[in-house]
DNA sequence: TTGAAAGCGTTACCAT
DNA sequence: ATGGTAACGCTTTCAA
């Protein structure tokens, strides 16, 4: 208790939250009091009290990716701009935890939830009824909550266009997946696809490669394994920045020069794919803005749950670099 | 009020925590009302009533960088195990910020700090003098409260060393710099020199490169910027992967062959630089058991503050790849 | 084994 | 402009 430090009981309140009007002479005793006894406002009660902790979560697949890495720095970034601080948990593959850590948010120790899904579709969110604030990032099949994306499908396909346009006809994509394993997936998936079409090249099952993992291990071995049955194609889409760091590892051992016998692509645009070997062509998107977007509709949910649903999408563009140019 | 819904006031608690006997009967009762009720218990309340709020706080410097983004993953796992949340704060480059977060944790809201300090010498932690529970991550001077390390001394000399017997003798570190920048980059350095003279190497004080932040941008400006006004060396040492990283993009550029006409290596072994190209070269350390040290030191001195400092020691290993190999 | 009451530190409301 | 009082939801202490 500050308080007896000096005057009075909540006058403190006053002064520390600055709001109300306060004598000059008050504050001024109050102040002191409260550098003498080092004091600090109690968080808990605080937010017992007015029913908000300034903390937000943020959820994530697996934080040691470069992807997500970057997603949470620019989020817990943004949020320390505007006061909040930012808990944060992982949810691995499992959509079990993707639930759990939406009933968590109603333990009142967080007033809102970035979620990055994986696996979540339609059902898994469904099943929250008293859903708390939550904002959804990334590619998700549902529009019950406020969410945050990029056209996964648009950028899959142009990417493949470009591929094609530089006389690509056997362009192979790395990192496939069905729905339940990946709804980002899925989408870019139906975008190459799709590029490929609209390129007029017979699609070709065999040169879809599914892996285990969005990591660059995975990448690796899904690619060698691939090599060791098919001809090398004369593109590569890989699904991911990381595997197409590990897929480039694998051409290298392999002998395959890159570009020259094939072209790589990549998704994301993580830091590293400039430095790569060589410099990887990309899907770039601002993470920066991403965030932003995602903390303004969460702070908008928190301050009104009952507010429209929203979407804010967040422009890509591709970065063409060594690894596709020429022929 | 989950109570009004079945039986007692606080008998409820008893079912929560689980801790006192209670009749199966009325267990029964409580589980069926907190169902029904679907009642989660507010952790705020919880959070002032007993002084904790299960919630640790996580301070880097940069979470986007991989290096930071293993640990945080590690760290995040491991709390999540022992039943703890984690909030994560960056510090970018700012000593500032590193002392706000140590007051910060005296607001309640959580109940002990790891905090991987960049600049934190002795004085910074010293100002703290009510310092509340915080274990320290890395390389730092100073020895007022529980820390976890890796001998980067020892690392970087046996780096430095391996070099050496490969045949090298223009050793170049790439990423010194003063003690005020960084602690690790100091004992790096300081290692590195050791290295070279164990080696019977004299020192050659252009061979140390600094450069502006460890990232792979950092260290391919600096290495650009060395090579116009410098021989290549027969070897660089980078104080970080990611430097690494940079360097082998400007080497590549350069027409250099790694290893054959410089060899590269590495420390920190992110998961990346398994996969450049070449594979690197790197000093290797545990992230898990670093993680779990840290966790368990923390935990020990949140139970009893009194308890005396203690230092947990992770081993390191030089993993060899190709990027030093041959000659 | 269970109930009643007090109090954790804050802020909102009402009174002064 | 300031003080008093109550209440947020939980756990601990004491009594039944």
């Amino acid at each position: 208790m500050a308080r007896r430090a000096g005057v009075s009981p909540k006058t403190v309140s006053n002064v520390v939250t600055g709001i109300i009007t306060v004598t000059p002479d008050t504050r001024a005793k109050v102040e002191r009091a409260m550098q003498e006894l080092s004091y600090v406002p109690n968080l808990s009660a605080r937010s017992l009290r007015n029913g908000r902790s300034g903390l937000i979560g943020l959820a994530l697949p697996d934080l040691s990716t470069p992807y997500s890495a970057e997603v949470a720095h620019h989020i817990v970034e943004v949020a320390h701009e505007r006061g909040w601080g930012v808990q944060i948990e992982e949810t691995g593959l499992d959509p079990q935890r993707e639930f759990e850590l939406m009933s968590k948010a109603r333990t009142n120790i967080i007033d809102g939830l970035i979620l990055n899904p994986v696996v979540l579709d339609e059902s898994a969110v469904k099943l929250g009824v008293a859903l708390p604030p939550v904002v959804l990032l990334g590619e998700v099949n549902q529009h019950i909550t406020d969410r945050v994306w990029v056209d996964n499908f648009a950028a899959a396909r142009e990417m493949t266009l470009m591929l094609a346009a530089g006389g690509r006809r056997r362009i192979a994509a790395l990192g496939t997946t069905d729905q339940r394993t990946s709804a980002s997936g899925q989408v870019r998936t139906q975008g190459y696809r799709k590029g490929l079409e609209q390129a007029g090249i017979a699609f070709d099952p065999s040169l879809e490669i599914a892996c285990d993992g969005w990591h660059p291990r995975g990448g690796a071995e899904a690619l060698r394994a691939y090599l060791k049955g098919h001809d090398l194609p004369d593109a590569l889409f890989c699904f991911t920045d990381s595997l197409a760091i590990g897929a480039l590892s694998v051409l290298a051992g392999a002998g395959a020069r890159v570009p020259e016998d094939i072209a790589v692509a990549g998704f994301d645009d993580i830091a590293d794919g400039e430095f790569a070997n060589p410099p990887l062509t990309t899907v770039s998107f601002s993470r920066r803005a991403m965030a932003e977007r995602a903390v303004s509709l969460l702070t908008r949910r928190m301050n009104d749950r009952g507010v429209p649903i929203k979407t804010g999408t967040v422009d890509y563009r591709i970065i063409p670099r060594a690894s596709t140019l020429g022929h």
